[in-house]
DNA sequence: GAGAAATCTGACACCGGTATCCATGTCCGT
DNA sequence: ACGGACATGGATACCGGTGTCAGATTTCTC
């Protein structure tokens, strides 16, 4: 038997005044938790609101108070683990507040990117929006959002500026970290498996790789760095390259975890044991790292501690989050699994 | 410097008509593509709109038009790569349309789910939602839908009755084949991962793996049936449950790709080689599939396809969705990789 | 050139909330 | 008993769109 759908019509603020015997103000007063009301009043406005179940309509509240109660977030990232895992921060602190999750993905490098979201921030009007990397790290989508009158937040792996409304993480540290970790076990030719060029969190990267080389009195060669594009195909492609050195990088660095499994899926498929014969290094700590085998050696990227914290700035009382952007930083640290090991001969 | 957050405020429909010379129906009219419009007003309208960059108001047409221009997400699936390839195919058809994306996941088990979901219609109203498994297999909350008032799609694992708003794909004639194929190579004690104890998706497909087994000719043995959740995790505990078996199966197949990535870790850990010591046999085609090593033999569910299918089903013009309600049968394909080979010894 | 028909346009009410502001009722002091 | 401070509640306008319907204009017909 078919389920049917009821044309169902929703209880208004007006039947709820006309069944509570009172005007629709004092309702709204009810509703909003006004402190003038008197106790019988109320409790008489509630049974009727119980019992006939009515629900304010947000379109009109949105309407009367012109503002509304979506929180967009914006994002043009390829790996579904990370968006899912900022996702999950995000309703964590969106759950039991009246806000609800817009999603709004966008094509990245397609030419209309800005009119894009200029369009959806125009037509949607959200009440904020969240900036996930690689985009959050383009400054005119920043300034679309304060042109237009937005609130937004940007997550990235590195301070902008000394204000940028930005929750970052401290990559260039943690990469450095990572590699001297690699360096400390013995390897002399660390390999890099960069993000692409023109983005932050792949500079930053890039950057703290190079520090830990010369820190520990390794030359930086050009030729053992290849770049991705932080999908699995492109690292396979990068490790293909880096693997076809002579002599061969022992160790390997990848910009992120997608890669480095790409990484891990091209030594396998030419009979190199991990990590006896090619150590791996990868960054994010997303699900796949532990789900590999051997277990991959990462960087944990608390991206779901950042989203939680770029929500509340977001929902925040505080009024003067465009005026005072704040910035808040956040550690990510080494996990150290089983795809390190010193070089073998 | 900080980016400041104008306090703008848009121009509205009034303006548009006040600087053009004419009512606010004109602008609505030339706005709605109304046909009874002097193209010269037409024009003049249109002009003024580009000039101030006008747009309309989303809420106040929701208002207006008592109904809103929002897809809801619901689902409660800890597979993100799954959830991102459904978002992926609702959004290729939501783009360029005036629909957005709510995404509203909910806690499965949670015992006010119910609650939650409801709460969640009630407030936005949403046009029409998309429910995705293993929450979709719930009646209760498609009776839910039914009796809000609200569109919806259910995707599945079977047709579950001859109208339920469903866009389904054949789980069990999809799982016959896979285990067939491992049948065909020579394995005679095939084992099963299952899905969690009263999920359709999950019996479907045990289904299928006894029927390739009768089919066979070889015996259904309730041992060699171990049961996970559809997480990494429980596919790891599973496959120890059935590597313990003597004699240990030869063969394994899994209701998901991520128990199956289990399964492999839990393999590799023991020492065996995939697939000369044991094959497995994954569903669901995500992504980790093919990133695994060795890549997995699994069942393609083309679950993009099938939300893509959902979401022209729920924005179609088709009005009598909910009268007639049309169910929509998808083919799952077995994709040959290469952690299926014959029994060694 | 007058009247009818067809075409366009605008005044107005309405969607379901909130805000403003004034009218009433209550309590108190004098 | 009267006036004023204070607490409470309601009438009304408004947010920014759309639908209805009547009136104005144009076009057509004879």
């Amino acid at each position: 038997m078919a389920i049917l759908v009821k044309k169902s019509t929703q209880p208004t603020i007006n039947d709820v005044a006309r069944l509570a015997g009172v005007s629709k103000k004092t309702v709204s007063r009810v509703i909003n938790q006004s402190p003038l009301l008197n106790g019988d009043t109320r409790k008489r406005v509630e049974a009727v609101i119980a019992e006939i179940g009515y629900v304010p309509n947000p379109q009109a509240r949105a309407l009367a108070l012109r503002r509304n109660f979506l929180i967009g977030l914006i994002h043009d990232n390829p790996n579904a683990q990370m968006v899912l895992n900022v996702q999950q921060g995000l309703l964590e602190v969106l759950r039991d507040t009246e806000f609800e999750l817009i999603v709004h993905p966008v094509d990245r490098g397609s030419g209309s990117m800005l009119d894009d979201v200029r369009q959806f921030l125009e037509r949607q009007r959200p009440y904020g929006v969240m900036l996930l990397p690689p985009i959050s790290e383009n400054d005119t989508l920043a300034e679309l959002c304060a042109e237009i009158g937005c609130r937004f937040v940007r997550m990235g792996s590195a301070q902008f500026g000394p204000a940028a409304n930005m929750v970052a993480s401290n990559d260039r540290e943690a990469v450095r970290g990572a590699v001297e970790h690699l360096a400390a076990a013995g390897h002399r030719r660390i390999g890099m498996i960069a993000g692409p060029h023109g983005f932050r969190s792949a500079f930053e990267r890039q950057q703290g790789y190079e520090q830990a080389l010369e820190d520990a009195g390794l030359p930086v060669q050009r030729t053992l760095v290849a770049q991705g594009d932080y999908t699995f195909e492109s690292g396979m492609r990068a490790a293909e390259r880096l693997l076809d050195l002579a002599p061969r990088p022992t160790a390997v660095f990848c910009s992120n975890d997608e890669m480095a499994a790409g990484a891990l899926h091209v030594a396998r498929q030419r009979g190199l044991d991990i990590p006896a014969d090619l150590s791996i290094v990868g960054f994010d700590d997303t699900s796949i790292a532990s789900h590999l085998w051997p277990p991959l050696t990462t960087v944990r990227w608390p991206i779901a501690t950042m989203a939680r914290a770029a929500a509340l700035k977001l929902i925040g009382d505080n009024d003067e989050i465009a005026d005072e952007p704040q910035d808040a930083l956040f550690v990510s640290t080494l996990i150290r699994r089983a795809s390190v090991a010193p070089p073998s001969a």
